[in-house]
DNA sequence: GTATATGCAAACCTTTTGCACAGAG
DNA sequence: CTCTGTGCAAAAGGTTTGCATATAC
């Protein structure tokens, strides 16, 4: 994890953007909660605890920047919040996700489903693809376990 | 198109709500603009023309409603607004998209690609999947012909 | 006639922005 | 020392909600 982070510190410094200690608490934050999938309040509540001085929009700021380095991801499950998402080390497109309709759970799929896909795509549309969005919206095991029949939420936190 | 707009309608019906003006013309212009995707508002001026009493507030209920009967899908591109596309006569998921990162035009694919990757997912997960959402971001054919280099911009109507 | 739907305006939330000040390089 | 980055508060969207009125059935 610490070598994620020189990487990241790299990559910033290598674009000449300064390394404040904001940034670095917002990327540790985002490294720390690799699995989850926060929206900037989410972030916010979690860098002020090591930073408590922070502003919310320093880290709106943060995270747009490191959309913009593709370090993280911006996504948006249909809750009205965009949430962000770090790419894996070397990957170059967005991962999947599973989103449970009931429990609002929400799982990723490292594994690239889509390359068959995409030179289809490529091939068929003259479209030159950059990266992708894939989302399955369903009942997750555990649900299905249950049978559960509560009403849809969708809080697609974690 | 008409014969669309009367199953539409039955829908409505079948499930005790009412067929009002507003309903009616909202459905209209969605009709009359499948292939665009529309923002709330674009719907709203659009529906203007046809019942100028109408709220913004009726738009987004009327949205929001066939959102829930599965006539249209909400969809997102990342660029704040939430769009609306309406579905395919019998089509039980949503269609995928291609949006250029550099004019913002969207194209949509009707064909489903995704059969064999939603057996491989239900197998491996125990995941039942109800819908999903797939778009890919790359550069169209035309701004690949103009090899435009201006700064990309996601206007993403229609 | 009655319960649902509408229009309007206000409220709400998330995200962005302006500006004076702070601090990384 | 300079220019980028930050914090704060205000502004800016987009979307939702409360309430009195209108209307589909």
């Amino acid at each position: 994890m610490t070598a994620r982070l020189d990487q990241i510190k790299k990559e910033l410094h290598s674009q000449s953007y300064k390394l404040t200690p904001q940034r670095e608490a917002t990327v540790e934050v985002l490294l720390e909660n690799e699995e989850d999938h926060l929206s900037a309040e989410d972030v916010y509540l979690l860098v002020k605890e090591k930073a408590p001085e922070i502003g919310l929009a320093t880290v709106y700021r943060t995270l747009e920047l490191l959309n913009e380095l593709e370090i993280v991801d911006k996504i948006n499950f249909g809750d009205g919040v965009s949430r962000y998402d770090l790419r894996k080390e070397g990957a170059n497109h967005s991962h999947h996700h599973l989103v449970c309709i009931q429990c609002g759970s929400v799982s990723e799929i490292e594994e690239d489903l889509l390359g068959d896909v995409e030179k289809k795509i490529e091939a068929d549309w003259t479209f030159k693809i950059k990266d992708h969005r894939l989302t399955f919206h369903g009942i997750c095991s555990e649900c299905q376990a249950k049978h559960e029949t509560g009403s849809p939420l969708l809080k697609a936190a974690r």
